[in-house]
Order: structure tokens, then sequence, then C-alpha cells
DNA sequence: TTGTAGGCGTTATCAT
DNA sequence: ATGATAACGCCTACAA
């Protein structure tokens, strides 16, 4: 059972292949019913599917979208590639995953072998790293697939101009802080993410520009930064708790720092929530799961990822130049409690 | 910037397109030095990068391969996924991540794309639905793909006979029973995924020989099913709490089952493992952060999946046809006592 | 050691 | 309404 081309139904239905490539593509070029109903049949019969690779060399572009993460095994971006993957689905095409183990260099290689194939679009998953070489190639990188036609959407501020659909960082870091002020804390501690990563660093400036707003000190002693792993949550917590503060509450720059920090706490005998309230952004799906279930920000990493691949296969470039910003909703669970 | 061919770069260099291509691709074919130097300067000047689907149209393969979930954001997949995308990356390959969604008829789908893109080889990351029509067309598309070079790789049983990669099902099942077993407890439950999967089925399966095994007695009862979810695994373990039973222990076919039914278990105010002892299958990166730390065994999902990239890489066809089953040991942790 | 030419499977332009 | 033909960019006999 050999691959079949576009000749062998030509053939078989005595016709030209241009003809097959008319009913095939439905151009506005008239070809008679007959003729059409016959080439479809013979279609049908030998099972034909063009051959993408004769496509897109003729066109100069793909079906193919590529996602950029860097790390899928992290449900953050699993969730996000669920979102990207299954609606590209729908228009048909097919999705590149490349993980880049956040190395900056794997990144910028991606793009290269990406250029080769001549993606439709690119998203990328995560935040900007603040490097100047790195920040310095990905423009160029970016550049180039725009000056040939090819759309790239980010989901996470890159720090510099392009075209996005996030959540407003800033903004949920200050929801999150003024969520636990609202319930009687003054003494909030933070776990942040690398403070090279724009997103990370814009949720903490969410969360310094908050205290300022409610007259609260803001104490370097009560931040404590990581990656963004279990692990790192696990560490920050028990370096702040080793440190001589005191704190009623802890923000966390997203899900998997709290679980982490819950897990430290737990060890210390520190009750969640009645000696510390914890509250994080992300809403991931075991949120509910956690113990107790956390108090976090939704974030509709799914949505954003459908989002970014309606837009790219959109053909309204009124729509693409839009930046998009999702609301984002706190999720009221367990780990938070009011103190008087 | 458009984008430039080897007619460029032999333009410029002022040799064949002919030579460009040997020097490129280091062929046999003798080319002197000089010229080797100064087209591959040119090359370098020009930034010159081969376009792949040029390539895979002449050749009848791609530098793609593809890898099937069923969920994307669930840690499982997201572990494997990162085992074989960065493991293709090494080679210089990108990976289709292919999410079905849990829907069979998704996967036929995808299968069909795949073949249009040509893709050079397939990773089947879920196991086997135990469906006739399904399987039927499912070993048609493997039937075509192998009579065409292309290599495919399970990870999970199928129900058929093909190449694959896996941990052993049965005896992993066996695994978890006898270390309760061992540990005192005689009245085991058992929360089990779909039994239209060969691995939730083969799991299960484990469990019921190891209790006749030990002549323990077998009793529906203590079995409950689920999807491969938090939640699902949150309704089993209620579901078996409400049911005139009792246990001690508790065995479930993966992680996520177990997340669910910690939390079951906290609400109704049994403790783990004072009350109930729990042990799982997966050991995923979050097991160490439940509460209490789950006890579960490892499958090195990430090894699998560079495994089957390898394999669809090798040019060995002793290797590709060799079946091969990974070990699975067991993570000790906290979620299970000892009885006596 | 180098170059010429044909073809991979499409689509699009131009005739008929 | 239909068809011949020239690309798209690359690889590889075959010639020179």
């Amino acid at each position: 059972m050999a691959r079949i081309s576009m000749e062998d139904v030509a053939e078989r239905a005595g016709v030209s292949i241009t003809t097959v490539s008319r009913v095939l593509n439905n151009t506005n070029h008239p070809v008679s019913e007959k003729t059409r109903k016959k080439v479809m049949k013979v279609i049908q019969e030998l099972d034909y599917k063009p051959d993408i690779s004769a496509q897109s060399l003729r066109q100069s572009f793909n079906n193919i979208i590529a996602l950029i993460t860097r790390d899928i095994s992290d449900p953050y971006f699993g969730e996000m590639a669920r979102g990207v993957t299954e609606t590209a689905n729908k228009y048909g095409i097919l999705t590149f995953v490349c993980n880049t183990g956040r190395n900056p260099e794997n990144e910028i290689q991606y793009h290269e072998l990406l250029w080769q194939h001549r993606v439709r679009g690119i998203i990328l998953g995560g935040g900007g790293l603040n490097l100047e070489a790195y920040k310095i190639k990905l423009q160029e990188q970016m550049n180039r697939y725009k000056d040939n036609g090819h759309k790239i959407v980010s989901l996470a501020p890159q720090g510099f101009d392009m075209d996005y659909v996030m959540i407003d960082n800033r903004g949920t870091g200050e929801l999150i802080t003024d969520y636990l002020i609202a319930r009687g804390h003054t003494s909030i501690a933070y776990i942040s993410g690398p403070q090279n990563t724009y997103t990370a660093f814009d949720r903490l400036e969410g969360y310094k520009l908050c205290l300022k707003k409610h007259n609260l000190p803001y104490d370097d002693l009560m931040i404590a930064y990581s990656d963004n792993s279990w692990k790192g949550g696990y560490e920050a917590a028990n370096i702040l708790l080793d440190r001589s503060i005191k704190f009623t509450g802890i923000c966390c720059g997203n899900d998997n720092l709290a679980v982490g920090a819950l897990r430290a706490f737990k060890e210390r005998g520190l009750a969640v929530p009645e000696d510390v309230s914890v509250i994080s952004i992300g809403d991931l799906p075991n949120a509910n799961y956690t113990a107790p279930p956390l108090t976090t920000v939704r974030v509709p990493l799914y949505e954003m990822g459908a989002k970014a691949v309606n837009i790219i296969m959109s053909d309204d470039t009124q729509e693409y130049n839009a930046n998009i910003i999702f609301k984002t909703v706190i999720s009221e669970r367990q780990s938070v409690s009011n103190i008087k």
C-alpha cells in the first residue's frame, strides 16, 4: 500500500491533475458537477490525502504551529498546551511542542528549526527573560518571522513590544495581596519566582504596590525567591521560617510554590489557615486537592492558549494586532483565614 | 530578509547547487577543501538553513515525530512528553504533540494527519482501548505506517502485537498489593482506572492475582472504578466508604486517583496512614508534596519517552524489534503503615 | 572534482 | 470546463 498522489487519482478518474487539485481545493475555477463527483469518488476509493510537505513547499506556509514551553511536565504549561493543541486540532493543524527545559539557548535553537519548518505561527508560552543577549537574539527571530508573514503570539510578558494574550500580572499580584489585607492580615510574606522573568517580577511588583497603597511597611526579609517548582516553594518557605520575621499570611507567585510551602508549614507544625494563610496564582487543576484546598487566582491558561491559536489562524489583521488581557478572579477555597 | 535557498548560496559562492548540497550533507562524493571552505563561508554569511518541506518531499520521510497523548495537562503525559521532546531535540527533530482528550475518534483523525505529514515515527502515549472497532481501525493505520517504513512505538499495552517500551503493569499491580500485605494488611480495597483500557485492566489483574497468591478473599465490593483523574479518585473513594465494607489499605491504579482519595479520607476524618494506608502507581513529581507524602511506584515515564525516541531514530532493526520492559520500584514515603 | 538534469507532489498561470 | 506546464527547494543519478 504505497503512497498515492494526485496523479494516481487523476489517472483513475480520467482527468488531469489540475482538475483534481481544483475539486480538492474548491477553487473558484469552474468544474462540472459530473467530473467533480467522479473525482470525489476516486478520492474516496483510493483514500487519497494530499501530501503536506509538497503543499507547504509550493505555498510558503505550513499548517503547523509551534508552542514553546519551559517545562511541559509542569501542569501550568500542560494546561496551556491542552488549549493550544485541542484548538489547533479543530482547524486541522498540528502543533510542535518545543520544550526548552528553561534553557534560553534551547529556545533560540528551536526558533532556527521552526524557521526551517516554515511554521505558520508560534506561541511563546513562557514569560521573557530579562537577559540582554537573549532578548536581542529573540527579537531578531521575531522580526524575521514577521517579515515573512508568520504570526507570533506571546502568553506572557516578553519585555518588548509584541502581540500577546495574557493576564495582568502586576494587577494579579495586587489582587492576592489585597485579598489577605482585606481579611485583616498586615504581615504578609511573599514567595516569588525568578526575578529575571517578567512574569514573576510583575507579580511581585503588584504585591509591593499594594502594600504601599495600604500604607503597610515593605520588608525585604519578607520576600524569598526561588524557581517555580514545588521544591523551590518548599525551600523558600523554610528560608522564610528561619528568618527572624513573623507573618500571618503569605502570597505565592504561583501554585507550585504554594504546594511546596504547604508542606513546609505542615512539617513545622503550622496549621493552614489557622496559623498562616496561603494564597497563590494559577488555580491549576490540583489546587482543589491540596490540604487544605488552595485559595488561588484562576489563570485561564486553556482559554489563553485557544485564543492564541485563533489569532494565528485568523486573517483579520485587526484582531491579530489587538493585545488581549484576560481577567483573573480568585477561586476561594480554604487556605485563607480571617483574622481580627 | 526573504528566505534564501541553495541557489542563492551557490550563486554567491560561484559553484553549482549540487556542490552546495554535497558540502551540506557531507556526502562521500569528493569536494575539494577549497570549495568546501568557500561554500561553508557563504552559508554562514547568508545564514542559510535548508528548507525542511523540500527535504522531506524529496526524501520520503521527515524529521518529525509525533506523540499521542490523552491529556497533556495530566502530569503523567507531561512527564512522558518531556522525555520525548527533549530527546527528540537532541537529534534536532521536532515533536507533534497530539492530544486526543480521550476521544478515540480524535486519535484516528490524528493518524490521518500524521500520515499526510509523513512523520518519521509515532509514539503512542496512552494505553489501548478495548473497543473492537477502534482497535481494528488503529491496527490498519499502524500497518500502513509500517509498510512505508515509519516506526511506531507504544508506551502502554495496546491489545495487539507491536513494538513497545513499557512497564509490567500486571506485575506492578501485584507489587503494590504485595507491599500492603507484607505490612499486615488483609483487607485491601482498590481504585481502578477505566476497565476498557488495558493499562488499568492489567494493574487490577495484578491485584487479584496477588490476593489469590496469598489466599486472601477477593470481593467485588472492594473495587471502585473511575477515570484517571483527581476527581475520579475522590469520588471512587467516597463510593467505597459508603459501602458496607472495611479496609485498612487501598491500592490506587495511579497517583491521581490516590490524590483524590487522600482528600476524601481527610474529609471523612480518616487519617492516612494511621486509619488507612494508601499506595499507588506513578510517582509523579508531586507525590512528594501530598499530605502525607505518597508511597508509590516510580514509573520512569521520562526514560520511557526518551527510549522510544532513540528506537525511532535508530537504524538498528534489531533494537527496534526488541520489546522493552522497564523495571518498577516502590518509592517509600509516608502513606503506608505497618499493622500487626 | 565539478556540474546538469530529473523528479518528489503540489498549486497556479496560462493556454485551449 | 479542462489541461499542459512551470515553479517551490532539495537530492541524486549520471555526465563531463
